[in-house]
DNA sequence: AGCGATATTGCAAACGTTTGCAAAAATGGG
DNA sequence: CCCATTTTTGCAAACGTTTGCAATATCGCT
């Protein structure tokens, strides 16, 4: 039995109107669809019934008005080294998607936006000084480690996805990508790489981190690390890795992508020169995405635990939206052999 | 220069505050704050001056309940018919993110919600009913064709993504499914297959009509089309394609996947088995993600425009907002013949 | 200087809830 | 049946903006 909505017949369109209908106040009908306080059940019945009936919700504005919170976390995703990218990458919305389930399970809703910081210079100050939202999770840090660091300083209720620095003032959440860029390297020279290259952009610290790891221990086994500057933008991706590769497949015999999505394409570029993975070049990703598991030869990748990360986030959260203190939290990556080193 | 804004110094949290402050009534602040009324510049540019000074940003909250619009456009995923799937399928997520982009261009915040239809009667009710966002999108059909129809009837501002049928009364974005699925088999056809399969779960529209369109070309062509039913669920779905796969080697020599994600597992359970892609099975897609391209062979697909429906559906939905009457939007697929068919 | 016209401002009433406090009703015990 | 509790209700003041209307300043002219 459809409710009838009609926009011009729907004459309970307040608490007020249901509390006259209902021969009561106000006050009463609030509390009786709140549900917790102290009404009379048969009271209450009978509200929740007009209530149905009409179809009608209470106004979640006046209630967050009043109530001065919203139940809606923001999660923006700034798009600073990176303005080409659109929101589209398929590990942000990963853990976006692991978030969007987090955030629901405990009655949050979530509220997206994506910025570019460098176009706007406060991006994130609009989005936590209007009451709109009751905390925010930022993902990744791009080139805006300073800007954090200094919004950490006034508004509490934030947590960031991202790479943790000794000393550092933001709460964040992330894997630890020294250790991740450790393991990929520990790897490649087990497999009998000698030559060896970092295939991605070392400006976002996530990258420069698993490329400062992964440095630490070429050195340690006296071999060196070689940096292909590579970008994430969907389009033009290919070419790029493309015109790499050609290089690479020349001076190197392994390849630690910065991420999976990086990986997949030298490997596609690969096959197409004809180099045979990983018998002529070993190459690690990372993340672990779950189409590294579908790849021919299926990916060797550092996995960072994304559900997790996301679990973590959210908790974390939630506990300094409540008021208290909390530590980052940094996570360990395992290496995921597979195929390709 | 860093803004001082610890929470406990915070003078200005309201405009009265700040009108106190500049000497002028509330009533000038917000106008001056609005930048469009008139109000005099050297007034203006003291308030503003003002509120730069204290960080100050006028509460949203009253702001939407005084204008009674939000600026916030709700998305929402039913996950009706794939309870275990998380928000995490690829695909809608990259609808997701064409979306953001698309809604944030236009100066709209979006907010997210996940819900499981069937745990929860009416799941699109108390978003719309509460004054909390100004228009809605829904991401797939999923099983909940009618009660679409229904809240269409009452309520104006909502796109949904997925399957036209004639005559139904919610405004639709999608792709010709039917055609997409008639291009598939054509191609498979043409590719020499002669015993075919449609991969996927033909429980939701969008899915019935791909394999409805290539069951129509087989028949013309007096060949048959089976159904392997596969789900979309992230975890498992490895382990049920390579079941299918095992039987499908046996039986056929062309397989239609009602998605890439799944042509891919396919693709890949195949290869374990010894199977050459495409001499002995052909292996049609739907989707055209990006990854089709990375897959070894190439993944020949039917290429939905993402981006393109994206846009689409906003513009739609911004239309109606405005309190216009629009159409459904039915976009044609391409086929992109690539290496597996 | 005075007058009308125009550009700015102030006033105060919404917007629709929630909630502390006090009033009223119900309950229980003697 | 009355008084002391305990439940239920009603009242009215917020929450922080926006905006129609009226009041005041400002300006250009004669």
């Amino acid at each position: 039995m459809p409710v009838d909505r009609k926009p011009d017949d729907r004459p309970v369109r307040t608490i007020t109107d249901l509390a006259k209908l209902a021969g009561v106040s106000p006050g009463t009908v609030s509390r009786a669809l709140a549900g917790n306080s102290l009404v009379n059940d048969k009271t209450r019945e009978k509200i929740e019934a007009i209530a149905r009936e009409h179809g009608f919700r209470p106004n979640q504005m006046a209630s967050r008005l009043r109530r001065q919170k919203t139940g809606v976390i923001g999660v923006i995703i700034p798009l600073g080294h990176e303005q080409k990218q659109q929101v589209s990458d398929t590990f942000f919305l990963t853990l976006l998607g692991h978030l969007a389930d987090e955030l629901t399970e405990k009655g949050y809703d979530l509220m997206l936006r994506r910025v570019v910081p460098a176009s706007n210079e406060d991006w994130l100050d609009p989005f936590i000084g209007s009451g709109m939202i009751d905390g925010v999770i930022v993902v990744g840090q791009s080139d805006q480690f300073n800007h954090l660091e200094e919004v950490a300083d006034g508004y509490r209720p934030m947590v960031v996805w991202g790479q943790h620095r000794e000393g550092q003032r933001h709460c964040v959440v992330g894997s630890d990508n020294l250790l991740g860029g450790k393991l990929a390297m520990q790897r490649l020279v087990a497999a009998g790489a000698k030559r060896m290259a970092f295939v991605g952009d070392a400006n976002a610290p996530e990258f420069a981190a698993r490329y400062s790891g992964a440095s630490q221990v070429a050195q340690s086994f006296g071999l060196t690390l070689s940096e292909l500057p590579a970008h994430l933008a969907t389009s033009g991706m290919t070419t790029e890795i493309a015109a790499l590769m050609k290089e690479a497949v020349e001076n190197y015999d392994g390849l630690f992508a910065a991420t999976d999505l990086l990986a997949l394409a030298c490997l596609g570029e690969l096959r197409k020169l004809g180099r045979n993975v990983p018998e002529e070049m070993k190459l690690v990703g990372f993340d672990d995405l779950p189409i590294a598991q579908q790849t021919a030869p299926p990916l060797t990748t550092i996995r960072q635990d994304i559900g997790g990360g996301a679990r973590a986030i959210v908790q974390l959260l939630l506990r300094r939206i409540a008021g208290e203190e909390t530590e980052s939290i940094v996570m360990p990556p395992t290496l995921v052999v597979r195929g390709t080193a």
